[in-house]
DNA sequence: GTGCACCCATAAGCTGCGGTTGTGCCTCTA
DNA sequence: TAGAGGCACAACCGCAGCTTATGGGTGCAC
């Protein structure tokens, strides 16, 4: 698996204009950046970079190569941004709880925003289902929070910030992915699905909206293995379209509309009525409304 | 910057139960394994894994790192997928002619189902404009093409796989970002906007919708520059949807809806007609249809 | 035209990370 | 009770990447 270093020092570069302007940057000496540019370029086996005395510019090929590394290098600050407010547990400035799909698709980037908005800003995450999110807001032990519920006890103030929907999966093969038209929620319910294990946000959510199911045809414990196993053509799948939405781009899973039935549902953040926002969580709320 | 072989690692502990299994699943002993985990979770200051004499599970924290992981080691397998095919010159399986826009956002994630589904096709890239890409298909330079174009010759076939959408995005702090109905086509082409330098795909095709546009307050070379000008405040820009989703989703940037004019466009694969896509070449245009 | 500033490349030496093998302890199962 | 499978620790080693120092090149200012 890649070291994305050189990759990051090649992003640097290109957006300065010099190899010494990257190295002053990122705290290291000119000859270092010179040297590891050069391995990343033999490894690859392309020029990335046009040298002259004047400075350094992308060739056509690095410009594609930078194209591809800005996207891994932004995810990667997110799982950074991520893992910081995790470890940050006492001394923090902003203590943030959130229910497990907002903790686990938005608020990282959310974080690396604000980071670049208000730099040194510990943010602490403390991870629950809605209901404890709303009751760590309630005895201020965080800050704000980010529910899927779609109420909120009376001494809250909401704002919904996001929106999701669950998703019928299905691997390209399936014959409902050349449905132009999708099924109905009458097929969906008699239809045995991978599924979360019993007692899962998403699983009851999909039961308030279309009736008790059939019983799934296996029973897994994480997102990923559901996906894997609905790729595979094991059966269709219900997810969140944030946790499914790169696998649609791939192509390795195909979504299959719902006919008659909505199973949208609003992501909020909450805070307590009586103490507004202030500085870094009103940031973090406005970062995150803007991205509805 | 992250190296992601630490979580890499993870990702293959937590998938197959074990250190060893994941040990030998990535051809190192399970000292080394366990050596790094270890290392890693010491640098996060969190305990990732529960271990246990029959195995390993991951721990609530871990399975919140462990998604975060999942985006960016994807996003890094993307990376390299695309790095593959621009080395693979010779000797390719798969010839493959793309658009900058589908080379840049679209192509890398195609790659990687490509080759978990039909692993040692050597793919080989060559990225031009669409007249170019239609070309190389015509004189089989090319197996498969990818182009934005709305027409292609009478001598190609061609399948529609995607669509974009050019979008007007600005700063959160913007004016416009507080329009819910956003503005119309006449303001758009009167304000002077942050712009690729003159010849772009982008700024003609927005030229043909809306006709001519007011002189350009900034003009500069790489779509990342214009993203930074955009969200900096200097003045609102105009980029293809599939380079803005990911600042739309963290934040950074505000898309505004511009009324009455249509700015979408379609991506298309190509093919000689005579020539009907055979074995890889069947698999790629299968997989890019599917997030269409 | 002659410094000077700025650019990139190379050389030589050092440090530390990550890998290996070998061993120990634990727990569940047959 | 023996064996298999699991994780951790110790000792050793190789290499990647950093540093400083130096050289060659171009363009600008005076």
């Amino acid at each position: 698996m890649a070291d994305l270093g050189p990759y990051d020092l090649l992003l640097s570069v290109a957006e300065r204009g010099s190899m010494g302007r990257a190295a002053a940057a990122h705290g290291v000496s000119q000859a270092a950046v010179s040297a590891r540019v050069r391995s990343l370029e033999a490894a690859l086996g392309v020029t990335l970079l046009e040298r002259s005395p004047r400075g350094t510019t992308l060739t056509p090929a690095g410009a594609l190569v930078a194209g591809w590394a800005r996207s891994a290098v932004d995810a990667a600050e997110a799982l950074e941004a991520g893992i910081a407010s995790l470890r940050a547990e006492q001394s923090s400035r902003l203590r943030v709880a959130a229910s497990l799909t907002v903790a686990e698709y938005l608020l990282p980037r959310w974080l690396v925003a604000l980071r670049t908005r208000n730099p040194g800003t510990a943010v602490s995450l403390s991870s629950q289902n809605s209901t404890d999110v709303a009751a760590d807001v309630l005895a201020d032990r965080a800050d704000v929070g980010f529910v899927e519920a779609p109420t909120v006890p009376d001494e809250l103030d909401a704002q919904v910030v996001a929106r999701d929907q669950l998703t019928v999966v299905v691997s390209p093969d399936h014959p409902w992915a050349r449905r132009r038209h999708g099924i109905d929620a009458a097929r969906l319910a008699t239809t045995p699905l991978v599924a979360r294990e019993h007692g899962s946000g998403t699983r009851s959510h999909l039961e308030r909206a279309i009736g008790p199911l059939a019983e799934p045809v296996l029973e897994l414990a994480s997102t990923t293995a559901i996906k894997n196993a609905a790729a595979g053509g094991v059966a269709p799948a219900v997810l969140s379209s944030l946790a499914v939405a790169p696998d649609l781009a791939a192509g390795t899973l195909v979504a299959v509309p719902v006919r008659g039935v909505a199973l949208h549902r609003t992501l909020s953040a909450v805070w307590h009525r009586g103490r507004p926002l202030t500085g870094p969580s009103e940031d973090l709320v406005r970062i995150a409304t803007g991205s509805g």
